[in-house]
DNA sequence: ATACTCCCCTGAGAGC
DNA sequence: TGCTCTCAGGGGAGTA
């Protein structure tokens, strides 16, 4: 699924495809995935408006517009195609923007949880939904101090609020798990139990995950004309998400329910 | 304010 | 073989 890494592998390879192009159609064929506005306002208001490029926001996708700003958000398994105009539509192909060169730029998401909103540019970053989020990773105001700020008093797992947006942006579950094996940490431990230098530790470990990740992520994607889409590299350098064996240890990898999340950690590297 | 629960979806895998 | 059941998961909405 893809976390910020990812986003920002798909961003990159989306903008030589689609910045500086126009879009002169849109086709809506799953209503759900349009958030905001009405789905006849989003197609509507879309018509004839220049990609003029393209950036992230935590797992958000921004595409600035003429006009507007168009954010998706690919949730579990969205991704991209480009297609010829008029090439038969695959089943799990939800949105279709025809482009002003005749290619499809296609949204394909097997489970139909990705969302897009279209909004205006001026003040998108004040309104839902990107005003609820919380620093980069690779924002210079993250640190370990900040992270214990926000989570000092939070009686939640401090994996769980790893995962929440407000406070660190793009985070997901398995960078999470990672995140928390390097600092030597357990998932279900309480938040408010986190020292103020295991802060430091996870803050180092969160750029240096997804630092390595994003360096990865060009590697990890094939071709968007492709079926192949999106392919996480980076599943190859996974030390504990997933894992059966403790790569420190040897020992065997405990999996566990925390916050409704599937975790994986090492009891014994893990305290 | 914080922390729960439910919901959206489908395909994969388990169990019979 | 083929059916039914369970589960995963980001984040918004609703509720305690």
């Amino acid at each position: 699924m893809p976390e910020k890494p990812e986003v920002i592998t798909v961003a990159k390879c989306l903008e030589p495809k689609i910045v500086g192009r126009t879009i002169e159609q849109v086709q809506v064929y799953w209503d759900n995935i349009i958030a905001s506005p009405s789905v006849e306002q989003f197609q509507k208001q879309l018509l004839h408006q220049k990609i003029t490029s393209i950036s992230t926001r935590g797992k958000w996708i921004l595409v600035f517009l003429s006009q507007d700003l168009l954010l998706i958000h690919l949730r579990m398994e969205g991704k991209f195609f480009f297609r010829k105009e008029g090439t038969v539509r695959n089943k799990h192909e939800h949105v279709v923007f025809t482009l002003d060169n005749g290619i499809e730029w296609r949204f394909h998401d097997v489970r139909k949880f990705g969302k897009m909103w279209l909004l205006p540019k001026e003040n998108a970053f004040l309104e839902k939904p990107l005003c609820d989020l919380g620093l980069e990773y690779d924002d210079v105001h993250l640190t370990g101090q900040y992270l214990y700020e926000k989570i000092h008093d939070r009686s939640l797992p401090i994996k769980t609020v790893l995962l929440d947006q407000s406070i660190i942006a793009g985070i997901g579950n398995i960078y999470d798990d990672e995140i928390l094996f390097l600092s030597k940490i357990r998932p279900a431990t309480k938040a408010r139990r986190i020292s103020k230098k295991q802060c430091e530790s996870l803050v180092i470990h969160t750029k240096e995950i997804l630092d390595r990740a994003v360096s990865l992520g060009g590697t990890t994607i094939r071709s968007f004309s492709s079926e192949e889409g999106v392919h996480g590299l980076f599943q190859n350098e996974l030390c504990i998400h997933g894992q059966k064996i403790c790569p420190l240890c040897h020992g065997p990898v405990k999996k566990i329910v925390v916050g409704g999340r599937g975790t994986y950690y090492c009891p014994v590297c893990q305290k």
